[in-house]
DNA sequence: GCCGGTCAAGGTCTT
DNA sequence: AAGACCTTGACCGGC
């Protein structure tokens, strides 16, 4: 089991998520964000390594507008040498990477404009995977996507869609349950149809759910995954109080990760925090994990 | 300098 | 039909 936190690190002082306008786009602009992007990775990677958080996810925006047509740099090309190095240290520590392309990402869209542009987005996120030399056991996540007044036309879309993506982008494609539309076993019906692996996110579970215990769903779930996939992923938050149905805590409920973890003791799996805290709320739960699992960590 | 409206991209839900 | 909200930090123009 690994665990670690999405994005962006508070302590360290850097961001890797450095942008601008797209009014203002120079391919010198560009180069210069993405520098300093991977510079902050190495520095966040660095910092996750000393602590033993060993599962990250790396900031969608850390090529800012690769997927948009303005985009004029061959930045795998540019920056080959640099991403060779940062891949290689995060297979020297055997760190764990995902990626989490937004929410205008949607496969089962009807407009065929916004699925391009999907398809587009996921190449991008393919491609920093790719330029970093990792195996198939790194990750991209997305959610199914919206409903568009028939939810069976939109299964369908998603599975369509699905099937007809290149492997570059098939082989690292997960589902995760989301709090509105699509259930943990929406989600399972999708893998049916195509054996895309399940990311489970248990704030997402609690909001929307057809009954069923983490015992009963998680054996399900884990299954989805190939060892070529890795160990799998799981999403873990809980609500934040007094809020929206589905809104993150900001700092790390102990009780109920202490619970979360008591009850999946017996499967082996890595741990993203979805808090809003970041690697304050990692460094925490690590310490939680570290005293309640009998497995290394 | 600091403040706050705004930012590539799409949905759902409420009024 | 139009607007709020999601979710988020940081850009960037206006002061």
């Amino acid at each position: 089991m690994k665990l670690g936190y999405p994005c962006i690190n508070n302590t360290i002082g850097c961001t890797p998520n450095k942008t601008f306008r797209l009014a203002s786009y120079c391919s010198s602009r560009l180069v210069e964000s993405i520098k300093n992007n991977l510079l902050c990775l190495q520095k966040i990677l660095e910092y996750n390594v000393a602590y033993n958080l060993l599962f990250f996810r790396i900031s969608s925006d850390l090529v800012p507008f690769a997927s948009h047509k303005i985009c004029d740099l061959d930045w795998p090309r540019f920056f080959k040498s640099r991403f060779q190095e940062l891949g290689q240290y995060i297979k020297q520590h055997n760190i764990r990477i995902s990626m989490h392309p937004d929410q205008f990402v949607l496969l089962n869209s009807p407009q065929a404009h916004v699925t391009h542009n999907s398809i587009q987005e996921l190449l991008y996120h393919a491609r920093v995977l790719d330029a970093l030399e990792l195996d198939t056991t790194a990750k991209i996540q997305i959610h199914a996507g919206g409903i568009y007044g028939n939810k069976p036309a939109a299964l369908e879309r998603f599975i369509h869609t699905y099937n007809q993506l290149d492997t570059q982008i098939k082989q690292r494609l997960v589902l995760e349950n989301d709090d509105r539309l699509y259930s943990a076993q929406d989600c399972l019906y999708i893998y049916q149809q195509t054996g895309i692996p399940i990311i489970f996110d248990t704030l997402h579970h609690e909001c929307l759910n057809n009954g069923e215990s983490l015992e009963t769903i998680l054996p399900q779930i884990f299954a989805t995954w190939k060892t070529s996939d890795g160990v799998p992923m799981v999403d873990y938050s809980s609500q934040a109080p007094e809020s929206r149905k589905g809104k993150h805590v900001a700092t790390l409920n102990k009780a109920h990760f202490t619970q979360f973890i008591e009850q999946t003791r017996k499967y082996n799996f890595d741990i993203m925090l979805e808090i809003k805290d970041k690697e304050k709320s990692a460094l925490q739960a690590i310490a939680i994990a570290q005293r309640l699992r009998s497995t290394a960590l």
